[in-house]
DNA sequence: AATTAATTTAAACAAACGTTTGATTTCATG
DNA sequence: CATGAAATCAAACGTTTGTTTAAATTAATT
């Protein structure tokens, strides 16, 4: 063992870290004395600050974007031929990445918070990390969606895809402001609930009239 | 001179820093030496990192707020009496901000992704001063909203809500994404053709059946 | 049990961090 | 032109930063 839990120790925490200070906020040695780990383990292991924040994103996102194709697949098949309907693509983008960042599992809610985070970094490298996952989304999701909005021009197409992606993000990543905002009148925690809702409030909004 | 300018060239290096590489990502000498401005001269105008962070902040939500209030006033009066129409009360609220986000005065655009990240920011501080200015929108946004949507449960009104300020956030934060997804097809340059494609996609959204 | 490989460890490195200090320069007012 | 306040300056403070090194320990292989 060792190196085993060593290497999931420091994932882990800095996927913790990296969502609630930022990257930049968060130091190796914030890291390695939390997961009472040696600080150069982290070096070690990884080899910089940097290939942390790669391994952490990777291991969340290569599954979720399975999960979300795989998700998709099912409805085709479901649809025998026909179009698959608006409310079942959005379904199979946004619900497994909801579900993920409220699963009891506690490293998704930190994980959808650090891509929040990611989602606004300017920063080159970070971008192309996302990029390379994102894109892999679109191209599986790209055709089925344009099938079921056969009107939209391509400019239009591509901003609705951006505001889903503002909805999206936004709602996992931040779901405590929610019930501050409502006062408690909404409940994060109601996971197909919110699922329901933010698949009704884009498949309207991708819908609407031009 | 000099206290106005040196004051104001920090809070313009700043903002723009502050947005491309984060508040902890920013260092006081980062600041000072773009600005060409002594060390000092942060702590002798400002007292801290962070007081400058909430200058920064200020001086620009405080106008944003003060121009979506007078736009809703305009759109009340208009409408005599009426309840104002969904896309008025939308295109007020999103309007200001992303013509800001937007505008050739540079700051803007800077100011507008520096937002996007602090709403991903769960330090108490940072959130308690975005929520005291958002408060104020919300507070004055939210009679006319329920009057255009009265059918709508109040925790279904949040939610739409919270998917609204994601897909505004992301949008007005994000301005190059949508250039290399969509292939140079979108142009975020287009301010008033983006803010009609907001407002009709948003107010599909708050419309949609439950 | 001996040997090699894989980890973990404590210690050190220069560089950069936010903040403070006290002297110096610039400015407006008399 | 002198005086006092406001602003700028270079220098230094104790910490913390990411990374490296070489020795010590543990695990696996022969």
């Amino acid at each position: 063992m060792g190196q085993q839990t060593t290497k999931k120790r420091i994932m882990d925490v800095a996927e913790q870290l990296f969502a609630t200070r930022g990257v930049s906020g968060t130091s190796i040695r914030n890291i390695t004395s939390r997961a009472k780990v040696n600080l150069a383990a982290v070096h070690y292991h990884f080899g910089s600050k940097e290939s942390v924040l790669e391994a952490v994103v990777s291991r969340r996102l290569v599954p979720l974007t399975a999960e979300r194709s795989a998700l998709l697949d099912e409805y085709e098949r479901q649809s025998k031929g026909e179009a698959v309907e608006l409310p079942k693509i959005i379904e199979a983008l946004v619900g497994p990445a909801l579900r993920l960042s409220r699963s009891s599992e506690k490293g998704g809610e930190y994980f959808m918070r650090l891509l929040g985070r990611l989602v606004m970094e300017p920063d080159a490298k970070i971008q192309r990390i996302l990029t390379d996952h994102f894109r892999l989304s679109l191209e599986k999701f790209k055709p089925p969606l344009e099938k079921a909005l056969p009107h939209l021009k391509p400019a239009d197409f591509f901003w609705r895809v951006h505001f889903l992606v503002g909805a999206m993000v936004h709602t996992m990543a931040d779901s405590e402001r929610i019930q501050i905002v409502s006062d408690g009148i909404c409940n994060p925690d109601d996971t197909e609930g919110t699922v329901k809702r933010l698949v009704s409030f884009i498949s309207a909004g991708m819908e609407a009239d031009t």
